[in-house]
DNA sequence: TACGCGTCTTGATTTCGATCAAACAACGCA
DNA sequence: TGCGTTGTTTGATCGAAATCAAGACGCGTA
């Protein structure tokens, strides 16, 4: 990671919305800021590789962060995927431990780094700090058995349906919108082979998606959810 | 969840001994020990269901508890498995949330439970919980990771013989040693359909691997990781 | 030791998605 | 505007595991 430095006045600020500080207290928030270092991770750089002894929490402020583990031939499994305000879960690890996967920048990325051990020295004398790092990594460990189940129970136009219907408003009502990265990535998200993301996404026009570029439109949410 | 009661000598011992209790301090120990009910739950039995709000932290004591989520149709996918000592992942939720699965026990169990909202109150107060609390979540989001990339990437055999030699002796000699649970939860732990669990045993045996029961031999762990 | 139930195994079939291969589209760049 | 790279789609094939349906085994009980 290049171009390390001290949060400037657009990294405080998207640093402040993100989930991550958004729950803290004043002077947490100000001791985080403190020891932040922000710096820009190149396209396809490696953030962290799995079983390297883990330093470092990291909070995506732009761009996408995907965390993936491998098998002895190389092949990889995408576990998790974090966007702009998200805490990376993998490297939430204060006990001295190593981390679980290997993260890489899916696009150029943005990030704010913050020592563990700082964070372990600040956390342990503020409590809102200790407790918003359990809310976080409880949610991802929720989302991560959401994935667990959907990969289990659903066929991949079910998983792209619901993906959909996740990233879309909820009043029932024809919408558009595009996709907040490529199609590669997001079938690595799901669980899929691009060409098997491909091919639900053509079994969906049947049932009111169009899909054209990364532009979605999705005709009738409600048959959606019968998918 | 019936009988339930103050922890007598036997279950204090029991939790002291749990990953749970055992990395804190002796104060956060006394002050959970001062609001932990034991109670047993018949095998089965359900401890909460995905959705319901979540006021109780759960820690196994003896049996195994089941997590899985539901289908529209009913099918069920596992989750996770805890076993004695084990806190449960998905009861961490310090905000006030929902349970993000749903838990049943295995077989008849014994369980401390906490009352969330004083957890959180004491954790507040005492640094050494809240850190234990991150840690032990993030142990399980890791778990939780590998789950996913192993479904993902290996066939039902590698899983199995995975499983297999995570629960012998790493010294590269013949073992012998009993499945703790049923075959069937252990298929759903793996992922697998019991039937595909059975296959998998079945071809393992031309990899010196020989199940009777639960009684499990491992001629050669060495031979196994190349499955 | 025999009985009966629940668990596990085996077989046959089917479905789903990975993989390989090739055509096609989109985008950045000269 | 044309070219090359990269990402996406489509087609054909293959393999892995779910499912359905019997049958065998193991275990506790009488």
């Amino acid at each position: 990671m290049n171009r390390l430095m001290k949060p400037g006045a657009r990294e405080r600020e998207t640093l402040l919305n993100s989930g991550f500080l958004a729950s803290l207290g004043v002077e947490s928030v100000a001791a985080l800021m403190e020891i932040a270092i922000i710096g820009n991770l190149p396209a396809r750089q490696m953030l962290f590789r799995e079983g390297e002894p883990a330093d470092m929490l990291h909070c995506v402020l732009s761009g996408y962060i995907r965390l993936y583990k491998l098998d002895p031939d190389g092949r990889e499994a995408d576990v998790s995927l974090y966007g702009p305000g998200d805490l990376i879960g993998a490297s939430v690890v204060l006990d001295g431990g190593r981390y679980a996967a290997t993260a890489q920048a899916a696009e150029p990325a943005l990030l704010a780094r913050f020592d563990l051990r700082r964070v372990r020295d600040i956390a342990s004398r503020r409590a809102d700090l200790a407790l918003a790092l359990v809310n976080i990594v409880s949610a991802q460990l929720a989302a991560s058995f959401t994935s667990l189940a959907d990969d289990r129970l659903h066929t991949a136009p079910q998983r792209v349906s619901r993906y959909l219907l996740d990233h879309c408003p909820a009043d029932g009502k024809a919408t558009s919108f595009r996709l907040p990265y490529q199609k590669s990535l997001l079938a690595g998200k799901l669980g899929l082979a691009p060409e098997a993301l491909s091919r639900a996404f053509s079994l969906l026009r049947n049932h009111g998606v169009h899909v054209r570029g990364r532009l979605v439109h999705i005709g009738d949410p409600e048959a959606l959810k019968r998918v």
